[in-house]
RNA sequence: GCCUAUGUGGCGGAAUUGGUAGACGCGCUGGACUCAAAAUCCAGUGUUAGCAAUAACGUGUCGGUUCGAGUCCGACCAUAGGCACCA
């Protein structure tokens, strides 16, 4: 058979049948799957694209011919830096080289016989797509959910661009993997802290995997503790500090401000060695986070002579003094310091020999740094024997006295929107002197990016956009007088945040999507990308949906109902496959030398879903072979169209396997089970057409081309793409006969063949009877017998 | 350090949720076809002993529960991923 001959006429009759493409507002039960949309990048395909696809092209063929209306949409997620960076290379706009790449994926996947509905297909950067991203952005300014702010941010020296804590994740520029430094800067930011207690309550309407899950609530890291105030002596000021554990209050002996504490501004005439302790803020500042947060470093930090605080519960001045190892940007960016109690108080109270008073005893020595003990020198919490008790006692105490009181915590920061960059979507905002930042009036939008020649990034950090005065000058919306845009773009992941919305009403040029298409399609039933997406992309785009649900612009609050994550597709060799290691595989290749069929066959063998697999061109062989076989068992049809008694069972059994472990990813089970099938059939001196037809059927969502083709050329029935997914009887999975094992004292000695409905007496007859079971029975005494029925006789002895 | 996974032949991986461990595929060995090779087909393939029947051992390690443990419980080891000076 020539694959590549009748994997075009396939794709070419489902294309030509309009098969794939959803309708909006039918009858039929509606069911989303949705694969991440890739970055259409230079290289093109990988072959860990194809796993995801194939995967859940699998499920929608199956989910189609079960009759439902299957929405599995793709796009393109195509602003971003490659493409800017090839640009001020080539001296070429981004758009054309993100059109070229659109077109080489496009083509690739279409090879592999994808059933995605193309007419609903879109890039990012369309501006018929982006006008809706800039619109929504303008619903954030409107909600005051978005706001301006003079902000340390991450800095990348090298791609000279601001960076959020997602991207700066360990104080590496994601991008170009250069060391990020601090620099201040005006930027967008969008209020996404306010939304972490929605984030987390809004996972329990979810069915994510559990990892993805506990990915989310570590990153919005949920601390719930008290807010306790410290008066600073000979001020009417109180310096607030963030604790989960107001039980040790009494063993503060010190406090520690953040270097960038606006208190070290406020109070500088008052500080006495303001020169050191400048020095201080100076070298915080030169170091990159990785230095900071190194917590095996040994600890730094200045006294703070001149500024001392009121430790509230017992009245008693404690030094301040300021070190890099409490943090401006999590709770009030200052500590109250318990040395006996805390590691990192304990070292750094060592260090600069600051005094240690222990509040807790377990009745050693020893200094309990979690867990319980006794409370002792805490006046009136001494004597309590529990952590909890001790806090809420505290807490009450606190709250009484309006010295402090019960807050919570959280590690997910506000968003950092703005981007230095010319390829993303323009910030639809504009500045007026006199009337400050002005939204571009929607019947503007959307905003386009200019045609120029030059992309490369300002001195300054401005973005390109900056450069071009003609797109820059402008006027005022509201007063009329010339006025500036605003030059920074949106962040990457503002594309992909509201993308599947998009999808249920791709051309709507009235609104974002309509209120009807949304209603209709509900959730995303079937959500799928990569772990790495775990925690930013979900939830940038969970806020977002949150968002556009409270002003009541889209139905439901969760966007998406399962999401699952593919294991990677590692190289021969077991590493991630880089050009540099060599150990790349390209599909396209695959698919020249073996088919389309085969290489979807192998991706779905290749091992547990989830779980990362090393490729193996030999497992691709095999896998061709299994189709070769599957097409030479032709030669055993005959011209009957029932099912052979004696196979009734396992086919039976096969399609409910097959269908259940594909709507449940165990495709490699499945995939086995049709090996297992094809076993059985290859026994038999002939084969009926109804029996032929079925093996294809079940084959059908992972091989499609193939599948057709035989069943067309032998005449077996209707084109799968227009037929009902096969049925079972599940009266007839199990055969009336089987073979049970016969244990010794849990040791296996025999096996026995019984009927399903056989009585005790019987089995345990045939069992005792065995020689070898009675070879292990003499000179024994048989204490009882136990019957598992269809699965296990034990007989125990002494 | 904390959290979450995972650990089964030479390899990728199965195992009805406590019931015949190693399905299926790869690889390997032997055979058939062929002048030969490829392709294909047949047989075998956890380890050790044995011609064999069979026996002992065997799911990271050590212990436990059970008639019976890859599966449950406890402790530990290893690998991968996430978080991490988060108060």
């Amino acid at each position: 058979m020539n694959c590549k001959e009748i994997e075009k006429k396939w794709q070419k009759i489902w294309a030509d049948g309009k098969y794939f493409e959803a309708q909006n507002n039918s009858p039929k039960e509606k069911y989303y799957i949705l694969v991440e949309f890739p970055y259409p990048s230079g290289s093109g395909l990988h072959v860990g694209h194809v796993r995801s696809y194939t995967a859940l092209d699998a499920m929608a063929r199956l989910k189609r011919m079960q009759g439902f209306n299957v929405l599995f949409p793709m796009g393109w997620d195509a602003f971003g830096a490659p493409a800017e960076q090839y640009a001020i290379k080539n001296k070429i706009h981004p758009s054309q080289a993100v059109q070229e790449n659109i077109v080489t994926f496009k083509s690739q996947i279409q090879d592999l016989g994808m059933s995605f509905d193309w007419s609903r297909e879109f890039a990012t950067t369309d501006p018929e797509y982006y006008k809706w991203t800039q619109w929504q952005f303008l619903q954030f300014v409107k909600h005051d959910m978005a706001y301006k702010a003079e902000k340390e941010i991450n800095w990348c020296p090298q791609c000279k661009t601001g960076l959020s804590n997602e991207d700066a994740a360990g104080g590496v520029c994601e991008r170009c993997g250069s060391k990020t430094t601090k620099k201040l800067k005006s930027q967008w930011m969008l209020k996404m802290r306010s939304y972490a207690e929605s984030l987390l309550d809004g996972l329990k309407d979810t069915d994510f995997m559990d990892k993805i899950k506990v990915a989310q609530i570590n990153w919005i890291g949920k601390s719930e503790g008290a807010e306790v105030e410290f008066p600073i002596k000979d001020t009417d000021d109180v310096l607030k500090v963030f604790t989960t554990r107001a039980d040790t209050l009494f063993g503060v002996t010190f406090m520690v401000m953040s270097p960038e504490h606006p208190y070290l501004e406020k109070y500088q005439d008052r500080i006495q060695n303001l020169e050191s302790v400048r020095q201080y803020q100076e070298e915080a500042k030169s170091k990159t986070d990785i230095e900071r947060t190194d917590a095996t470093k040994e600890k730094t930090g200045v006294l703070i002579k001149g500024l001392t605080a009121i430790n509230p519960v017992n009245n008693q001045e404690v030094p301040i003094w300021i070190s890099d190892y409490v943090l401006a940007s999590y709770g009030t960016g200052a500590i109250m310091a318990v040395p006996a109690h805390d590691e990192r108080d304990y070292a750094f109270a060592k260090k600069f020999n600051i005094d240690i008073i222990p509040v807790i005893t377990d009745g050693t020595n020893n200094l309990p740094y979690v867990g319980d003990g006794e409370m002792i020198n805490s006046e009136f919490l001494n004597g309590i024997k529990t952590k909890n008790e001790a806090i809420a006692k505290m807490l009450k105490y606190l709250e009484e006295k309006h010295i402090g009181h019960k807050t919570i915590n959280y590690r997910l920061q506000d968003w950092i929107f703005s981007r230095q960059r010319f390829w993303g979507e323009p910030i639809p905002m504009i500045y007026c002197d006199d009337c400050g930042w002005v939204p571009v009036p929607e019947e503007e939008l959307p905003v386009l990016l200019p045609n120029v020649e030059n992309y490369e990034p300002t001195e300054t950090g401005e973005s390109p956009l900056a450069n071009i005065p003609e797109w820059v000058n402008t006027t005022c919306p509201k007063c009329g007088k010339p006025a500036k845009r605003e030059t920074d773009t949106m962040p990457n992941w503002a594309g992909s945040s509201w993308y599947w919305l998009r999808y249920m009403d791709a051309h709507n040029d009235k609104e974002f999507v309509s209120q009807d298409a949304m209603k209709y399609w509900g959730m995303v039933d079937y959500y799928n990308g990569g772990m790495e997406h775990a925690t930013r992309h979900l939830l940038y785009a969970r806020f977002w949906h949150q968002f556009l649900y409270n002003q009541g612009l889209v139905p439901f609050k969760e966007p998406f109902k399962k999401r699952v994550a593919h294991g990677m597709i590692l190289g021969e060799n077991g590493e991630k496959m880089s050009k540099s290691k060599g150990n790349v595989i390209n599909p396209d290749d695959m698919v020249k030398a073996y088919g389309a069929d085969a290489l979807r066959v192998y991706e779905m063998f290749i091992g547990d879903y989830e779980h990362d697999a090393s490729w193996s061109e030999n497992g691709l062989k095999g896998c061709k072979r299994f189709l070769d076989r599957i097409e030479r068992i032709a030669d055993k049809l005959i011209d009957k169209n029932d099912i052979n008694s004696n196979l009734e069972i396992i086919f039976n059994q096969t399609i409910k396997k097959v269908t259940d472990d594909i709507l449940t990813m165990n495709y490699n089970t499945a995939v086995s089970a049709l090996m297992i099938l094809l076993n059985k059939l290859d026994e038999q001196e002939t084969i009926t057409k109804k029996e032929y037809r079925i093996i294809l059927h079940l084959l059908n969502p992972i091989a499609p081309h193939i599948t057709e083709e035989l069943n067309e050329q032998y005449n077996l029935g209707p084109r799968f793409v227009e037929s009902q997914w096969p049925t079972y009887d599940s009266n007839k999975l199990v055969s009336n006969e089987k073979e049970i094992g016969v244990q010794v004292n849990g040791k296996l000695r025999a096996s026995i063949k019984v009927m399903t409905d056989e009585n005790e007496e019987s089995i345990k007859a045939k069992a005792l009877q065995e020689e070898n079971v009675q070879k292990h029975l003499e000179n024994k005494e048989i204490v009882k017998i136990i019957i598992i029925p269809n699965r296990i006789v034990n007989i125990v002895v002494k």
